[in-house]
DNA sequence: ATGATACTTGTACTATAGTGCAATAATGCA
DNA sequence: TGCATTATTGCACTATAGTACAAGTATCAT
């Protein structure tokens, strides 16, 4: 599932999108993997949107993805020398309008609910919540 | 004509396209200004292509243009300490197909008809002259 | 087995980006 | 002034990306 040689534009065009670059904003800053419901918290996103995006970067070669249990646990690619000084790049960007902050914030909130370093709970947030009725 | 914040989106946008790439990893890797016919002759892309793609740039925060007689001058922009760590990375990337090696070559070999460190001439390569019959 | 939970994806829709041709500035030279 | 040269842009066209809803898959608990 790993590329064998990254594709640059590739990899640029997956952090031209405002979602993404949250998404790879919070895990260069927060350092950690997360799932999916714990993203969809941190950044008060729709699953489904999510999931896709989180697709692209892992087509992008930049976020790996880990099934364990019901929950897929996903974190950035931190072999290529590359990426690295984009995430470097990444973790300079200004925050003009707050927003990686506020991720931030809410993440590590959502990290408490964490028990033994994994996610045992879904999506928190009731408007994010799958209306499954 | 400076943007006041940078736009993270915007500039992995402007990078996320392959022409445009071309050119900011060779100003990167040449570390010289350039104007178009430069540009067309070292990419082997028509002028009117290559003027709209340094127009996104020049948009995103990452080129700035001078305009000196009927030649226009482009290059980085380097006041920035996101932009310094993305052309660091830009300069790091692989070149698994040659082409930004070849661009770098043709740009090389077309600065030799510069006179007093400025262009005289335009487009050299015939096919991509602009055909006014 | 049944149902709940965590996540993914098929489909349809809309907006935007990239391209090529042709026309249009803008500048300098004879 | 007229014309060649350098560069930009209006327009039409096509392809692709992002979104939302709803349906689907995979896993676990009871």
């Amino acid at each position: 599932m790993q590329m064998k040689t990254i594709q640059p534009v590739t990899v640029f065009q997956a952090l031209g999108d405002e979602t993404r670059l949250r998404v790879v904003r919070l895990m260069v800053v927060a350092g950690d993997e997360s799932c999916l419901c714990e993203l969809v918290d941190s950044l008060m996103e729709p699953s489904y949107k999510l999931s896709r995006h989180l697709k692209v970067l892992r087509q992008a070669g930049v976020l790996v993805s880990r099934k364990e249990g019901r929950w897929v646990y996903h974190r950035l690619v931190s072999e290529s020398p590359c990426l690295e000084l984009l995430y470097k790049m990444v973790r300079a960007l200004p925050d003009s309008q707050g927003v990686y902050g506020t991720d931030l914030k809410r993440f590590r909130e959502r990290l408490r609910l964490r028990e033994g370093g994994r996610c045992q709970v879904g999506v928190q947030s009731e408007a994010l919540k799958d209306e499954v009725v």
